[in-house]
DNA sequence: TATGAATGAGAATTCATTCAT
DNA sequence: CATGAATGAATTCTCATTCAT
């Protein structure tokens, strides 16, 4: 064999084998996606995995250091692939309320593309689901109805107050986990800054419909 | 022994026991509280529960089936009692929007009181806690910024960025994790309401400052 | 009051007590064979037993120092209540035979009587019933149709071949259980002596029908 | 590396992931036969079997989901084995009583070569075997001595009236254990066919010595 | 490289028994 | 006497990770 196609079948050798890894490494991603969003990482075992993707269960360990690794890397390469698509929508814009609408309706879009992961991601592991499900609705049901009050009364606008129950305890309970272990903001600056962004919104006055 | 004091004697046995039980009880969820809230669900041994109860390890089992039961009440029982805190507050007002004030109010400063419970609730202790913030944050870092340009712009109001972008990550998940297993809605109706939501707020224009 | 009637009424309480703790102890009995027969030994928790017999836990230890104490006591008292009986049977015959006869009926008139008894003392202990009776079966069947066999061949007595199997087993697995750990009878008089008695019963020849 | 090598080699390797599966598990159940003979199944830890076997604790997982399962594996293919024997030793002959004779033979040849688990059958280690024995000789010491009685008198064959009363015994057992779940034999009958088989044997009469 | 049997530390859970009331 | 809450030693069982083939 002359030297020169030795050296081409050697590098097609690497490319096929560089591609058989990268293969055998999406089958484990997407195999490990799918289990992780129906029974979570902690009823999900790396054995269920490997066998998902159809590899042994050694395998499993020649592209993941760990379990946590691989859950890692799943939710990593999500965020990051939301966030670069979010950012090509926003550079299309300059106004700042324009920016943020395209970077919702993107983040939203990517969310209906990629539920398995957003279950993962921003819906709750699993495990916990129901309970905090539970556990919110308690809050959203009288937000609900109060919502709905101040509609009819004029004083709310006319959103579905179903959704804007929603809308309303997620801003609370971020705002809540984020403020919890800081020492450097008082309740009632948060309680204040919270209920104006609520209520009257994030554009200044008259200057949007 | 007269009947009678028999009688009375039998009911203040049951009577004992019962309030026994219900300070074995107490004893168990405040321990439990304290251990959570710091090691996480995960990390969180029975035996450290009962340990930190200062009862022994099987005494927990004669109040909670499981570990994830013992959660389960502990959260479900702080819910309730905010809501109640809250329910108390909001009687207080006819007007939706400051009934909508003084809930968010009451519902920051239980969170104040009961930081243990809510550390435990938004997971800040939880094993891959420190990924999600991770990835949270990548979304934040761009929000806030972006909110940082328009207020400059004069587009937004004059509130502080890292809280803003917060907010606004809160009310995005919430949606999506409420939207993401509904058929019924499409995805260009929520971009649109939680745009408006989080734009002009929830107050008609001009009615209010 | 009079010393006379003062002792009498001493006499009567201990009397009382004798009673009640004799109802108390037979209720534990009663309800501890109930469940005993349906559970097994393994299966039947003290406080189960206890509840059966609507006394508390610690009663239990009142009345018998063990679980196994009490199951002890319970098998001793019923193969004693069957070996009288047995006697009293056989005492109404100086004939061997015909001793043989009523003891082995009043063996089977009393498991019919004491059903729930019997199940635990001859039956097998509840836990392991199905896996004996399936291997039980596996060499019943065999010997069955052996026994159909020779029945129709007129070589063996026309008796029913499922309860020929079942008696032939018997012999057979409660010789070998006696003999498996006996070193001073060699397997071929075990085999010939069992031969014998199977085949050409107890009694001398000729002199019965 | 040539395909026909390539798949003797994936063929060789499956057998010998097979062969080793197969070897662990004989050695588990090896492992467990002799715990079993000695501390009978309760006084048996699964740690135990395992350790005797020369493996993990989990390994003993991988092959028996409890220790139930093995126990009732060991059982199961020893009285496959036994019946295996018995049938091969019947085929020999025609004649029922000679099939008989064989076949009882071999299984007390095979409980011989295989007293461990013979013992586990029998239950010669269970917790409370000793006082099953006991009870057992309550009833064996009467039959015994009314044998020895029936002996003297001319009634009886002459055999061993220890070994007459296990037999008898057995009998009786079997026979009250099997009939004592059904409906559609009277006592009577039960009664009147032990005894014609315990005292006249299965043969018929003349016919053979 | 791929495999899957083996590992064993670690956690959950049970329940006979005690004992303060 | 009666009670049933409390105990904790003892066992079972899991599963991430290793490693010989």
């Amino acid at each position: 064999m002359p030297l020169r196609t030795a050296i081409v079948t050697k590098l097609d050798d690497l490319n096929r084998q560089d591609r058989r890894r990268a293969r055998t490494r999406s089958r484990l991603l997407a195999a490990a996606k799918r289990l992780l969003a129906t029974r979570g990482l902690h009823g999900t075992k790396i054995a269920d995995i490997a066998a998902a993707a159809d590899v042994g269960t050694g395998t499993f360990y020649l592209y993941f250091p760990t379990k946590d690794a691989l859950f890692a890397d799943l939710v990593r390469e999500t965020a990051l692939a939301a966030k670069d698509a979010m950012d090509v929508a926003r550079a299309q814009h300059q106004d700042p309320v324009e920016r943020a609408r395209v970077g919702g309706a993107t983040f939203f879009r990517f969310a209906a593309e990629n539920r398995d992961v957003f279950k993962i991601l921003f819906g709750h592991s699993a495990h916990f689901d129901a309970l905090l499900r539970e556990v919110h609705q308690i809050f959203i049901a009288d937000i609900e109805q109060d919502f709905a009050a101040g509609v009819a009364a004029g004083a709310f606008r006319d959103l579905p107050p179903a959704f804007a129950a929603q809308a309303i305890v997620g801003m609370l309970t971020q705002v809540t986990s984020w403020w919890i272990d800081r020492q450097d903001v008082s309740i009632e600056e948060i309680t204040s800054m919270t209920h104006r962004m609520l209520t009257q919104g994030t554009t200044v006055q008259g200057e949007r419909a």
